[in-house]
DNA sequence: CAGTGAGCGAGCTTCCGCTTGACTT
C-alpha cells in the first residue's frame, strides 16, 4: 500500500511522472474526464438556474471504481491534472466523485513532465480552483445548450439527424463561404513579359541571364507593341541592388502546426497526423502531441543547444523562447518535441519515423541561428521605352537554421523561384536573347484542406487541439462537406515571343482548377449552413467564440457568476430557437432551372430525403415525376438546365451480351454495368456511366468473372474457403469465420473447417451494426 | 449490395473537450 496516490489525465504521463516521484507515490490516470452531462437529454435543469445534470458515463465507470479503491487507501490524494479550464474541471468531478476531501486533497500542476516541474510542483499544492471550474462549466453548459437546442431545429426544418454547434456550423460556414467566393469569382488575365540576357562582365565573363518585366499587359496588342519597342531596343544595367536580410526559424510545433506541416510535407491527413503521433507519444518519444504551447522547457533548452553544438557548431545554436500568440492557448504543456534531443531517428514503422524526424528537425531548428542571406535586385535599362526589366535573386550567406528545416508554405512555392544572379556591373551592355509575353490568368481563393481550415479555425479561437481531429471528422460524417479531388480543365494560354527580330504567336495550355483533397461542401452542409445564418447570425458570426470566451474569462476571475452569463445568453436565444421553430417553412434549396424542350415539362433541382436530386414533371402532374441524383461535383446552387438534362440520360442501354441486355446505371455504389440480372462496377476514374461503350462494358463483366475465380481457393460442398481483403477466411451459411495462424488455407478440409466453424471464431460483420 | 423521391406518426438523432483502445470481410 502506498501513502501517496496522483491522479493525472495521461497514462503515457502517469508511467513518467512515477519514475520521478519515486516508492512512495502510486501514478495513476483518469483518462481524461470521468464525468459529464447526462447523454440522452438536455442535462441542464433550465428552470432551475441552469444546474448541470452529471452522469459518468458508461465507458468510464471501471476507471472509476479502480481510481475510488485506491484513493480509498491512500492517505493523501495528489490531483496533477492539467493547468487549464478543462484540467480544473476534471480535479473538481474527481474530488466530488471519489468523495475526497477538499480541505486535504492536494491540487498540483506542472507545464512540462521534467524532474524538476514535478519535484516543485509537490513542493506547493493548492486547492481547486472553483472560479475557474465554473468557466468550464459554463463553457460545457453553453456549448450543450447551443448543441441541443440547435440541432432539433434542423431535425424539424431541414432533415432528421443533422447537427450544429457553436464550433462545427461555423467550420462549415468557413468552407460555405469560400466556395461562394470561387463560384462567383471570374478569372482575369494579363500578359507577363519575361526575357533572357546575355553580355560580358568587367572581368570578362560571359554571362546570362532571365528577367522579368514588372509591367502586365492587359491585351495581346498591348503586349506585341512592347515587345516591337524590346526589338528596337538596346539593353543596359541600370542598377543593382543588393540588400542584407535574416530569416528566422518557425516556433516547435504546437498540434496545429503539426497538423499543417505533417499533410504539405508528408500527406497525412489531420486524423492519421494524430495517430501517428499519439504512437510516438505512447512510446515516450515525443512530448504530449495536444497542445497550444509553443514553449520549452529549460532542460529542453539546454539539450538541444548541446545536440546542436555538437553536431553542427556553437555558431549554429541560439537559444530562443518563443511566444504564443494563439487565440485563446491555454498553454497547459509543452510545445510538441522530441523527449530526448540527441535521437535523430527512431525506431517504428516509417510513418512513426517521417513525423518523428519531422518534429526533431523543427524544434532543433527553432534552438539554431538566423540565416543570412543577401537579396539582390538587377534593373534592365531599355532604351525605347520607360520600363525596365528587372532580376532578383537570394544567396543564402550563412545556413543556419535552414540546415535541418524549411517551412512549407501553401501558396505556390514555384511562384517565387530564388535564383542565384551572375556577376553583372552597372552600364553594361546586355543583349536580349528570347523575350516572351506569356498570357497568365489570376486564380480565386484556393478551397481549404483540412489541416488549411485547422489552422483558420485557430486564428479564430475555435476549438482546441484535442477536437481539431474530430472537428474535420463530424463535419464530414454529417455530410456537409467531403473531401475530394478535382481533374480540373484546360484552357488555352496566347503567348508572343520575340526571337531574332521576329515576333511569332503560339497557344500554350494548362490545367485549371485542379484539386486534390480538398474540402468541398456539399448541398446539405449549404442548406444548414444558410438556414442556420438566416436564423442565428449571432453564433455563426465568426467572433461568436471569441465573444464568449472573454465573458469564460470574466467567470475565471470571479468578476461575473456563470449562471447570470448563461442565462443572459440563454434568454435571447432561446426566444429565437422558438420563433423559427414557428415560423420558419422547411428548407430544401429548390430551385427551378427550366423547361425541358421535350416534354414541355417544368425541370426542378431540390434535396430530396436522399440527396440533392434533379426533377422532370411535377407531383401534381399527369405523371409521376422522373427523378435523377446530383453527380458528386455538382451542386444544387449551380447546376444548369443542359447539366440537369444530362443526368436523365441514366440507365442507358449499352448493348446485348450472352443474349442479355446490358445497362447501365447509378446505384447506391456508383455506376454499375448490369447484365443477366448480376452487377458490375464501372471503374473510379476510368469509366464514365455517360459514354462507356458496349464493348467495355463486356471487359468489366469479363474481368470481374476472373477476379471472382481466384478469390474461391476452395469449395467444400456448403463450405467455401476465399481469399478476402484481410487474408483467407472460411465462409458457411452467410457467416464467415477466421483461420487458426499457422493453417495453410489451401489444405484444409471440409472436416477441419467444420471443427473451425465450431469453435465459433466468428468474424464479427460490421453489416448491420448500429453506427455509434 | 445496385432504392428511394408523398404524407402520417412513433421513436430516435444532437453539442464540445478531456482521454485511450477496439475494430477489421
Amino acid at each position: 500500500m502506498t501513502d501517496n496516490l496522483v491522479i493525472v489525465e495521461s497514462p503515457a504521463k502517469a508511467k513518467t511522472i512515477e519514475k520521478f516521484l519515486g516508492k512512495d507515490y502510486t501514478v495513476v490516470s483518469s483518462f481524461g474526464h470521468i464525468r459529464d452531462l447526462v447523454r440522452n437529454n438536455l442535462g441542464v435543469e433550465v428552470e432551475n438556474n441552469f444546474a448541470p445534470v452529471y452522469e459518468i458515463p458508461e465507458d468510464k465507470k471501471k476507471v472509476v471504481a479502480e481510481l475510488r479503491k485506491l484513493a480509498d487507501k491512500a492517505t493523501t490524494v495528489w490531483i496533477a491534472s492539467d493547468e487549464d479550464r478543462e484540467g480544473e474541471a476534471i480535479a473538481w468531478h474527481l474530488i466530488s466523485v471519489l468523495g475526497l476531501d477538499p480541505g486535504t486533497t492536494r491540487r498540483i500542476v506542472f507545464h512540462e513532465i521534467t524532474k524538476d516541474a514535478i519535484t516543485r510542483a509537490v513542493e506547493s499544492p493548492r486547492q481547486v480552483d472553483m472560479n475557474l471550474v465554473n468557466a468550464q462549466q459554463a463553457r460545457r453548459i453553453l456549448d450543450r445548450l447551443v448543441g441541443f437546442e440547435l440541432s432539433p431545429v434542423l431535425w424539424k426544418k431541414v432533415q432528421p439527424s443533422l447537427s450544429a454547434g457553436r464550433v462545427q456550423s461555423v467550420a462549415v460556414r468557413l468552407l460555405v463561404d469560400r466556395e461562394r467566393e470561387i463560384i462567383g469569382f471570374i478569372a482575369d488575365s494579363a500578359l507577363r513579359v519575361t526575357g533572357t540576357f546575355s553580355g560580358t562582365n568587367s572581368e570578362g565573363t560571359d554571362v546570362q541571364l532571365k528577367a522579368e518585366c514588372p509591367k502586365k499587359f492587359s491585351t495581346e496588342g498591348e503586349a506585341r507593341s512592347f515587345l516591337e519597342k524590346c526589338d528596337a531596343s538596346s539593353f543596359t544595367v541600370e542598377n543593382i541592388i543588393v540588400k542584407p536580410g535574416t530569416r528566422s526559424p518557425a516556433p516547435p510545433f504546437t498540434t496545429s502546426t503539426l497538423q499543417q506541416e505533417a499533410y504539405r510535407k508528408l500527406g497525412f491527413s489531420v486524423a492519421q497526423t494524430m495517430s501517428v503521433a499519439q504512437k510516438l507519444y505512447e512510446a515516450g518519444k515525443i512530448t504530449y502531441m495536444r497542445t497550444d504551447s509553443t514553449n520549452l522547457s529549460t532542460l529542453a533548452l539546454n539539450t538541444a543547444r548541446e545536440v546542436i553544438t555538437n553536431e553542427y557548431g556553437a555558431g549554429y545554436s541560439r537559444t530562443r523562447q518563443f511566444k504564443t500568440h494563439s487565440r485563446g492557448a491555454q498553454e497547459a504543456h509543452e510545445a510538441i518535441r522530441p523527449t530526448y534531443f540527441d535521437r535523430k531517428e527512431v525506431t517504428g514503422n516509417n510513418n512513426e519515423k517521417k513525423l518523428y524526424e519531422l518534429i526533431w528537425r523543427r524544434a532543433i531548428a527553432s534552438q539554431m541561428a538566423d540565416a543570412r542571406v543577401e537579396k539582390t535586385t538587377i534593373n534592365i535599362g531599355m532604351s525605347a521605352s520607360p520600363v525596365s526589366f528587372t532580376a532578383t535573386g537570394e544567396v543564402v550567406l550563412f545556413d543556419g537554421f535552414l540546415k535541418v528545416y524549411t517551412e512549407s508554405f501553401d501558396i505556390n512555392a514555384a511562384e517565387d523561384e530564388k535564383a542565384i544572379l551572375p556577376r553583372v556591373d552597372k552600364g553594361m551592355k546586355l543583349i536580349p536573347g528570347t523575350i516572351t509575353a506569356l498570357q497568365r490568368f489570376t486564380s480565386p481563393p484556393p478551397r481549404y484542406t483540412e489541416a488549411s481550415l485547422v489552422k483558420k479555425l485557430e486564428e479564430l479561437g475555435i476549438g482546441r487541439p484535442s477536437t481539431y481531429a474530430p472537428i474535420i471528422s463530424t463535419i464530414q460524417s454529417r455530410g456537409y462537406v467531403a473531401r475530394e479531388d478535382r481533374p480540373g480543365e484546360k484552357r488555352t494560354l496566347a503567348q508572343l515571343t520575340l526571337t531574332k527580330g521576329k515576333i511569332t504567336r503560339s497557344e500554350k495550355t494548362e490545367i485549371a482548377g485542379k484539386e486534390k483533397s480538398k474540402l468541398f461542401p456539399k448541398d446539405i452542409g449549404m442548406i444548414v449552413n444558410d438556414f442556420l445564418i438566416a436564423n442565428f447570425p449571432d453564433i455563426l458570426d465568426y467572433n461568436f467564440t471569441a465573444d464568449v470566451e472573454k465573458e469564460f474569462d470574466e467567470i475565471a476571475s470571479g468578476e461575473v457568476k456563470w449562471e447570470k452569463m448563461i442565462s443572459t445568453f440563454y434568454g435571447p436565444f432561446r426566444k429565437t430557437v422558438d420563433e423559427s421553430l414557428a415560423t420558419r417553412a422547411k428548407m430544401t434549396g429548390a430551385r427551378q432551372l427550366g423547361t425541358d424542350p421535350a416534354t414541355g415539362l417544368p425541370v426542378a433541382a431540390k434535396m430530396s430525403r436522399f440527396g440533392p436530386v434533379v426533377q422532370l414533371g411535377e407531383a401534381s402532374g399527369e405523371q409521376k415525376p422522373r427523378f435523377a441524383n446530383l453527380r458528386r461535383d455538382q451542386l444544387l446552387e449551380t447546376i444548369t438546365l443542359e447539366e440537369a438534362l444530362a443526368l436523365f440520360a441514366l440507365p442507358r442501354a449499352v448493348g446485348t451480351f450472352e443474349d442479355s441486355e446490358m445497362t447501365v446505371g447509378v446505384g447506391k455504389f456508383g455506376p454499375y454495368v448490369k447484365h443477366a440480372g448480376k452487377f458490375y462496377s464501372l471503374k473510379r476514374g476510368v469509366d464514365d456511366p455517360y459514354t462507356i461503350t458496349g464493348e467495355r462494358a463486356i471487359d468489366l463483366i469479363r474481368e470481374k468473372r476472373e477476379g471472382d475465380k481466384q478469390k474461391v481457393i476452395s469449395e467444400l460442398g456448403d463450405i467455401m474457403v476465399l481469399n478476402g481483403r484481410y487474408g483467407p477466411y472460411i465462409m458457411h451459411d452467410k457467416t464467415n469465420y477466421r483461420i487458426p495462424k499457422g493453417t495453410d488455407p489451401h489444405k484444409l478440409t471440409r472436416e477441419e473447417c467444420l471443427a473451425i466453424i465450431e469453435k465459433g471464431t466468428k468474424t464479427k460483420s460490421t453489416r448491420g451494426r448500429k453506427k455509434k
